[in-house]
DNA sequence: AATGAATGAGAGTTCATTCAT
DNA sequence: AATGAATGAACTCTCATTCAT
């Protein structure tokens, strides 16, 4: 009788460990041997379950990824109008209000960061992107069409406002205190509300 | 016969490979050894001229941040209004146009996430956003004095643009193939335009 | 099956080859790469059991500084009289009798000249002294009331009799050639007899 | 007509540099690059007037002898008892008044903990200790003799107190916080009277 | 599955020495 | 004589990865 594989729960803790080192101490930090100290194991467990460094950093993105779409769909499950909506995901990105995980901010701008230097990285985080502006412009799309405009300009506002919130995360990790406090949700939200009352209705 | 110093133009030399190096390949492959073949240099000879590796970069980064300003004032010379002159900032940032030298945007971004990760690179990153932040204050509130607006809005718009243009920089490295072609400058103008006419006027 | 633990010894170990290396070379080369080859280890794995190369040197001069006490000790303890103990320490410092582990004065030796050198040393090595200084003054001490005498002139004696103990060390190594053989531990316990005798008796 | 050659005060200068630098920072740091800096000379000019860096070092030693060899000739000069000299050379060498030249001192004592370490400088530093105990016993056989002992006990003295100065040189530069204020000179004057007085008379 | 020791390449940095001028 | 740039080897230390147990 073999016994029970625990693999994918230790995957899964050594995943999170690279996210709590991330986000405390930045990715340069993140050595194998700090992941194993902060999941409580041995280094060389590490390479048993993961291939390589890269292949937990991969799982993480996903991870984060998923996590921020769901969280979304939890608010916008209770958002009764499209605006409603559009602002619960802002919130849920932006805001400092409560759910804000900021271990997973964190971590995410890590990731940002590591795109831009390692094209692995960038391969996954791209995808996170673009499923991230799809969303976006669903939802402005859905706000666009509510007040009798045409929802073509959704995609153009979609990427302005995607812009802002990756600068507004890595500003906050690079250059915080030099940025005025809590500036980011309520740029945005001004952004977008100008922005579509701008559009011209049919 | 004294050796003629030829420290200056070997030190430009230095900064400009560790930009190309930065450019190409990214900060973390940007060791000493890798500066010192792109110039053609022997390593030893980097820290002849440098104190060490941080210092090199400072200059870099300083570099960088003059290059821009002065993109900026040839660009804004030609400026009538204020309006004018902060559209010419915007191009001269985000624009695609002539002098667009993605070499320094892409070692720019690298630095922007090499902040991220490293407190040394952030104190340097920081002075620049700061720098940066000023810049675009003083030039938004000359656009909201001359429609005989209040200058206090200035600060807040300047917060919201300068996140969007930072994370257009980050997402072209980063995610580049899955943003729209050329939204980023149409789309600050586009932010600034409709703040500021939303703005009262006295 | 996991790895048995073998952390302590290979310390031990890796303090033995800082030992060796620099009684017979010298701290100067006393390298990292050095240590490693005498103790027939792979360089980074000195690392992985050190901190740093610091920590190896203070561990070092602990030993030597608990060898050299309990080689007083063991002599000490069949010693009936003080006079007998102290006697029996300045033999176990400066004498040439057995167990005289010419090994570790050498050792001795070129960390207290380093200490003349390094800041980092010297630090480690004014303990060491200023331990040694407490016993000897301590064990004079004993002599002093032992002959009815005020113990307070032992603090001075004990200055001098250290000063005299370092130089001969140093002299050993420096230049052994040209000093009597065998004069320190007899020079010593002379100084001390005399100085003794001459302290009136209450 | 060939241009006046200033080898000669060149190589002092340098070498009077080098002194300065070892009693200021230490042998470790004396580099070459920082005695050519401490000479107000450029570095490559040092390796003109010098083969290497032993030939400076082992110049600063016979010119630091030679200096404490003049400076007890010119005490012993005006004293009118051997045991007046026997003080002026003791105050001479470990007295902290007039004449103290704290920068000969820490030189010195750095030499001595390099000749620990190196050969080259052993060799020298041997020949600068016979010296010096030829001299102290000369001058221990003129108290012996001044007071009717027989000569032949001055030898092992002159050891004792050589070791005695040599060692609280040593600890001035190594240990000197932890070491009594002024004890070196106090002490090695008690060791020699209550020596010399011990010694039976004719 | 798990441990923890071991490896070795590569990082930044220092520096005695050489060399073109 | 003198300058100052240039070299290259050596240093300490880090770390992803491998391996014996």
């Amino acid at each position: 009788m073999p016994r029970k594989p625990n693999t994918d729960c230790r995957r899964a803790e050594i995943i999170t460990a690279l996210q709590a080192v991330i986000a405390r101490q930045g990715y340069e930090k993140a050595s194998i041997q700090a992941i194993a100290k902060e999941a409580g194991l041995a280094p060389g467990l590490i390479h048993y379950h993961f291939k390589n460094k890269q292949e937990i950093l991969v799982l993480l993105v996903r991870k984060l990824a998923d996590y921020g779409q769901q969280r979304f769909e939890q608010i916008a499950a209770q958002a009764g109008s499209p605006e409603a909506r559009l602002h619960a995901y802002l919130e849920a990105r932006l805001g400092l209000g409560e759910g804000a995980a900021p271990d997973a901010v964190a971590a995410w701008v890590m990731i940002g960061a590591e795109a831009v230097r390692q094209k692995e990285v960038r391969d996954i985080y791209q995808q996170a992107v673009a499923q991230e502006l799809l969303l976006l412009t669903a939802l402005l799309g859905e706000c666009l069409i509510a007040q009798g405009s045409d929802a073509g300009k959704a995609a153009e506002l979609a990427a302005g406002l995607l812009a802002m919130m990756a600068g507004a995360y890595q500003l906050s990790s690079s250059a915080g205190s030099v940025m005025p406090v809590g500036y980011a949700a309520h740029a945005a939200k001004t952004y977008a509300r100008l922005y579509l009352d701008a559009v011209p209705t049919a």
